[in-house]
DNA sequence: AATGAATGAGATTTCATTCAT
DNA sequence: AATGAATGAAATCTCATTCAT
């Protein structure tokens, strides 16, 4: 039932945005009654709250089995893999990601989400740390998190924009994860 | 008046988000009447149509005027001077940055708002093309775009962080954008 | 509880008039929330299109039982069948039944209301082909339309004037209905 | 200047009806401020009554004028020149004649208003005496009241239908008073 | 557990009126 | 006299939440 509710919920903010998410619109959407709604979360915000949960848990999930599938792959290889990941993510979704960005700032859900979040950081830095001789001697310790913005920014700005993933969408992505990852900067930046 | 509203509208999105954004707060705040605010604006949307148009513009100014100064600057340089222009933006006003990113994808901008954006992205396709021997042969026609859309996620996702930017910010920004222009990606990328 | 909010309505109206007529007090009247209103109806609009309604077709029955009744009346008699119904229908609420008249012309009813008025005047073009040989020869397309139009404008005008109905005011109906049906007009008529 | 200010609101109501009435927006249409609207009138509902009482005084003296030059004329003749003079007023203004209608009962008029018509009422009851030996032994006192109700009834059915008046109009009011003036009711009208 | 009608605080918007200039 | 920006009470409408069934 939980799980229906939140497909629910997803439906509604895949269509309507923030704007048209409330509490009787997903019950109704669902099939359910408001009240059974509230049986299962004691609020809007805790609906919400689940529903980020739930985004990033699978996100986390896709991503750690993916990475260790990777295990033998060259670099570029891995990235790619990451890359088709977020586009199929952002693309099965753009409206729903959209919104959580945006909730995800607003509701005190900054630890478990930090939390998810983080295990994807580690699972990249893993990957980077199987890599590391290709790698910028000098790069800094956010890369892996950097790495993530980036792919998801790319991939979130397509979304926003068209309604299928254009072709070159992935490889774009590589191009700035390889790019940010292997460049040798001049000396004299400033 | 009109800047007085919007400077109102500003700082209750800066205080308490779009969840506390409704026009008695913002005429309460910019210590008018909620009449008066209807007589400048036809509808909430409207004000904060006006509050991202409003936000892009100083950007695109920005922007403009910057790469103007940089006729002469290496690309590094160049990179830096805009992605430092990005983290002064970001951090000015996290939540508002924040904020009027989410309206943006919601309201139906399309016209004046595609066309601001599409001026920074002229902007800095001219800068690419001074520089043009330095970079990559196969980059994709979207560079200028990506670049934006690279620079603007490192910091939104640091400003969402941290109070003040760290030291490294810019020079991850500027790695990101360089990395992605002058990358020579294997020829095998699966 | 459709019925309890149109009741409520129904009585703000005849006390207030239109001026009075909004949403909280007709659901104070009704001993109800607003919300709870607009459960039942979308808009202040769907309210009124449903009072008007309501009141159309209670006439449309009443008129039509009594011409059923009629059968085989005489002209006058069944005439002065139809004058009482509309006294009574317009004595029992007056500024209800002003209200409504002027909320007919403002509401985009042209599809049930225009049936139900469409019903009353078959009902009166029937009775009128009963006693086809007691009219006048020439009279126009638009009988029977005129008829009750003659009808509620002579009901109206004294319940705008009198509180209890005069003696005389069928009578006066009678003569306006059987006057227009039955003149023989002088050829010359400019 | 209060002329001017008048033909504005005359303007709003035809476009607008009631619903769209309101100081602004007539002080707007007149071209002068809303300051200014209140220099000539102390409220709205003071605007709405000298509307009613111009439009009044303008078919009494358009009615007594009329009558008047009809000294000479037959019954029909004379029945038709009203029936033309109250068609031309309501298609004249079609939406401001029924605003004004519903005004009418609302707002403390009853006296002013009343009287003006009264002298309509008297002009055609001397009319009517004229022609004394044509008319219905029989007659209610409120002959000549019952005449004028019929006549603009018919005229505003009609004006609430078509955009122009149709040939038949005027006739089917003539035949309506001419009807309801020399009708002879069977005895029996029970 | 499920229902969904009812609630009512609160949000958006309108408009008659005032008053400083 | 004219202006029109400012006012704010009041109207319309929304939606998170409750609770009797």
């Amino acid at each position: 039932m939980v799980e229906l509710i939140l497909q629910a919920a997803t439906r509604v903010l895949q269509r309507e945005s923030l704007a048209g998410f409330n509490t009787n619109r997903v019950a109704a959407v669902a099939g359910i009654s408001v009240g059974s709604l509230y049986q299962y979360f004691p609020n809007k915000d805790a609906l919400m709250a689940a529903l980020v949960d739930r985004a990033q848990n699978g996100l986390v999930e896709a991503v750690e089995a993916r990475i260790a599938q990777l295990a033998s792959a060259s670099l570029p290889q891995a990235l790619r893999a990451l890359a088709e990941l977020a586009v199929a993510q952002q693309y099965a979704d753009p409206l729903l990601a959209a919104a959580l960005d945006h909730e995800e700032k607003r509701l005190p859900l900054h630890d478990r989400l930090m939390q998810a979040r983080q295990r994807i950081v580690a699972a990249v830095e893993q990957l980077l740390a199987r890599h590391r001789r290709h790698l910028a001697p000098d790069l800094p310790s956010s890369a892996a998190r950097d790495c993530l913005v980036l792919t998801q920014a790319l991939a979130e700005a397509d979304a926003g924009r068209t309604r299928a993933p254009t072709a070159d969408l992935a490889d774009r992505i590589v191009r700035a994860l390889y790019g940010y990852l292997t460049v040798r900067l001049p000396r004299q930046s400033e």
